[in-house]
DNA sequence: CATGAATGAGTGTTCATTCAT
DNA sequence: GATGAATGAACACTCATTCAT
């Protein structure tokens, strides 16, 4: 089956990929087998080891994945306006998916890459990669409050950032162990508490996040 | 009739978790031999199955270990007086010690422990179990806090505690891949926040977190 | 009706044993790829099958090349004269090319033919016959040198044979260990011993072997 | 099975070795599987991993257990007196053996150990050892037979000791190839060409060489 | 109680070969 | 005729666990 289109290429690649991400989040990196993405995929070894030359860049490359996304929505984030608006639209991007199921999955696979990274210097460097685009973003951010004023101008824009984000990582682990809780609620909190900050009205228990 | 003491026993069971912790801080669940662990410890594969069963069973043990470790921490730290005051002191005890290399290496080690929560059902079961403590603490304290009107009333007293416990988990999570981050500067900026759901004036920047 | 022409065949396929050779001679046949191969020869996986069956096949023409050029080499040398002179000849038609690179490339090829041929009937049976023809050319010179009394009669023609044979072998073996073992000197002491089995005077440090 | 005696881990490695002879006289290294030996030898991968890091040191350990055995023949032949009575001591040492299966067995893996030492740097450097000590003994001896006066001075002693070495080489290629070959008549020959290098009377047709 | 040799199912990966395009 | 994506049976090696000593 030779001289194959890009296009089936690609699709190829996808499908070896979710069908890596089923398996990941079910049984981890180290308890999923080649085997079971092979069989999940449908297709042979051979087949994967022409996409993929380890399993190792099976991880990297759904993490790399994931960021390229996040960043995605950053990048198309940041003109929403002034500040506290584009803190809703980030928000509402990174909460509102994970009441879907696919993202939810998505996200476990996400927590497992998070430990990966503890062991691993090349998914280490893909998980800093990914959050430093965040972290800058929520950094100017929080400059540009300081500058008008809104936020009080002896917090550390970067640890403003990280606290943001903090926000988005815990709330991802908890709710991978218990995905009863509530987002709305959730948020509630933190765009209240994060309000203080920026200054903004407290709009708890108001909030709309996704539709 | 043991032919040896119990504090030897114990003894003995604390040096394989040491051994454990050393070599999963380093290499992950997975990518930690029994083998390893042996070497670590200075004991013979038979002897650590004399103390564990399997491997999992010493990861159950460690996540296990270390949730009683907060578990006592909360205890002592209830009786600081008023809300705003058991916090800070609950700040204290989870945030101070992670600026000494044990404990960053015992919280790596949780990492991985969250991450094997989502596909080990005991191991999910140690962790709910362990954060379900601080969180209905936490969720007392803002109740009290909304009971004086401190917090506003609409905000649910259990994403207020998720919330908290989030802030921690994330810092955990960023300080473990970038080792160099500011517990000061991180903790000025969630105190600023949470101050606004407590009604305590604004310390930020004067943060003291550990002796 | 052949698209395409024979010289065009006959092309492709010295093509394909000459990046074989290069592949054997660096990796040996076992840890040699078709992919190697394929990549070597610049050609395409399928296209290699259409002219070879198999690896193994590709190994067998190998040796099948070589030992029709021994015997090419034989059959000319053949018509020297008398015993002496056509063991000269043979002596520089063999050891001569061994100071060219590409010669000793081929014969590092061959000798992990010898050692496929222990357990590859089919190249075993090419080696033998690869043997057969030199063995009896030298076998009907000793007769000769015999008759003539220039040999002792109680030898065994085909003894001996074997004996000029290993001299070449061994030779090929060492040089292939160590290139810069010298040829002339050994060359030199070879002949002084055979010297003494044909009755010439001994030539040992004047060797002349290749021009 | 703990704490087992020297002798017992000595006997292991040895089964394991002589299982791997086995196989690799019959299959050569590289169509010998692990499995194959494990089966051969009637133990279980993991435990042939215990004595060797991999398949490529049961080669070695083959190799070089087989120079260790060549070097001892050597030490004990250095004392039989004058070079002639030493150079018939080695090639009844040498070919004697020959005649046994068990030797013909070892000496079909040594081909394939030659083959190798083409492409392992590490089974070359083991081959090129092996190989030292007896040119250098072989080389002391016709130095000493110059010096007497019994070989002609113009001779180069290590290219002389080469020739002897191809002449065991050789005979264990061609026997290898084809069983049937007669020991005695080959070494008869050998005899009378490096006699009229040494000098000694001409012993052909009346060869004793093993028991 | 402790040892550590042994087990054996399972791991990630390879590679000769095929055949749809 | 040529391509190269796909196959799938191996392969070398690992490692949690056991149990004779």
């Amino acid at each position: 089956m030779p001289r194959v289109s890009q296009t089936h290429l690609d699709a190829r690649r996808r499908q070896i990929l979710a069908a890596a991400i089923q398996c990941f989040s079910r049984e981890g990196f180290h308890r999923t087998t080649m085997q079971d993405i092979v069989r999940q995929a449908g297709l042979s070894p051979g087949a994967i080891y022409r996409y993929f030359a380890s399993k190792e860049d099976i991880i990297e490359a759904i993490a790399n994945e994931r960021h390229a996304r996040e960043a995605a929505l950053i990048t198309t984030g940041q003109d929403a306006g002034e500040p506290g608006a584009i803190l809703g639209r980030l928000a509402r991007d990174f909460f509102g998916p994970l009441t879907r199921a696919g993202e939810r999955q998505r996200r476990r696979v996400g927590i497992q890459v998070w430990a990966e990274a503890l062991r691993s210097p090349r998914v280490l460097k893909v998980v800093r990669r990914g959050i430093d685009r965040p972290r800058s973003l929520l950094r100017a951010l929080v400059r540009d409050a300081q500058r008008r004023g809104a936020i009080a101008s002896e917090l550390d824009p970067d640890a403003a950032a990280r606290v943001m984000i903090a926000l988005f990582q815990g709330f991802v682990l908890q709710q991978a162990w218990d995905p009863k809780i509530d987002v709305e609620r959730y948020l509630a909190v933190a765009e209240a508490a994060l309000g203080a900050l920026t200054g903004r009205p407290n709009r708890a228990g108001k909030g709309r996040t996704h539709g």
